[in-house]
RNA sequence: ACGAAUACUCUCCC
């Protein structure tokens, strides 16, 4: 559980340390410990450190199962090595493992990222040939695929599909459609899904938000985004790093210095990092404001970070 | 029984 926990978050030496301990204890590792390690490498897109893992465990004798074949799938697909991560799928049919839904979406995802989306489709039903169905998580992906293709339109019908085979949207799905209005300019048709997703009981996220509040602050509406910005938080949805971030790139850009500085202060209270474009932005609006103290402190910010202002 | 795996937003412009 602990190198699963290390794994996740892109900790592999302190997971590698853990690992090689119980090694060294005589403890045998199992497929579940194998595989938070091979997940790690994995998102870090460190594929042949995986399939060096998943050999190695095969050679201490544990039989691979459909989770660890899945989770190189996945680590396949995510660096759209997506017929490398078919090979496997045949792979695991010809040993008896029969993929799930989990393994399909993966390969659904892959194709739709490097923009095979008629793959993707026909992988669709192929799954559901298959006795596997596809779920809330195969229509979402497909749906964002459609999305930002520009056809958003394939994109509802795909919605109307799932929703007619009784499967509920989830966050994420709303998601998709609120990036997508919001993206198009189509901010009122945001708005309104945010009222649509309360009335169907799915709670909006900080996502949710981030996707609405961005597109209003690009548009330096930064009314609107100060209001969306205090009714997420009255709702009690928590803002992330990435809120942050859009608010202060925001309010730089608007000249609005003294709103920028008291949210780069409150990151630094919630312990959320500053992205680098985010330090750069408040360099650049305190000097256009003549506001070299507060710039210069920002820069010694950002040194101690060890980032480099542009 | 419980425990590991997959989709959406920031990160370059809009």
């Amino acid at each position: 559980a602990i190198i699963c926990g290390f794994s996740q978050n892109g900790n592999m030496l302190e997971a590698e340390k853990l690992f090689a301990k119980m090694l060294s204890q005589g403890v045998q590792p199992d497929e579940v410990t194998y595989s938070a390690l091979v997940d790690g490498y994995c998102k870090l897109g460190e594929m042949k450190k995986a399939f060096s893992l998943h050999n190695q465990m095969v050679r201490h004798g544990i039989v691979p199962n459909v989770i660890t074949y899945t989770t190189l799938t996945d680590g396949l697909c995510k660096i759209g090595e997506v017929d490398t991560a078919n090979e496997l799928l045949q792979e695991m049919l010809t040993k008896g493992l029969k993929p799930n839904v989990w393994t399909y979406n993966s390969m659904v995802n892959g194709l739709c990222k490097v923009g095979n989306l008629a793959q993707a489709l026909k992988l669709k039903e192929e799954m559901a040939a298959s006795g596997i169905h596809p779920d809330t998580v195969t229509y979402t992906t497909l749906m964002d695929a459609y999305c930002k293709m520009g056809e958003m339109d394939k994109g509802k019908e795909l919605l109307q599909e799932m929703l007619k085979r009784g499967l509920r949207p989830s966050v994420v799905t709303f998601n998709v459609l609120m990036n997508a209005f919001c993206l198009s300019g189509r901010l009122e048709d945001g708005e309104r899904l945010l009222e649509w997703m309360l009335k169907k009981g799915v709670m909006p996220n900080a996502t949710t938000y981030n996707s609405i509040v961005k597109q209003y602050s690009i548009r330096k509406n930064m009314r609107r985004t100060t209001e969306l910005f205090r009714a997420m938080q009255a709702e009690g949805v928590v803002p992330d790093a990435n809120t942050y971030n859009i608010l202060i790139r925001g309010h730089c850009k608007a000249r609005n210095m003294k709103e920028a500085w008291f949210l780069y202060k409150a990151m630094a209270e919630k312990g959320f990092s500053v992205s680098a474009s985010s330090y750069n932005d408040l360099i650049k609006g305190f000097l256009k404001r003549k506001k070299p103290l507060e710039a210069r402190k920002v820069f010694e910010d950002m040194r101690k970070e060890g980032l480099a202002p542009d």
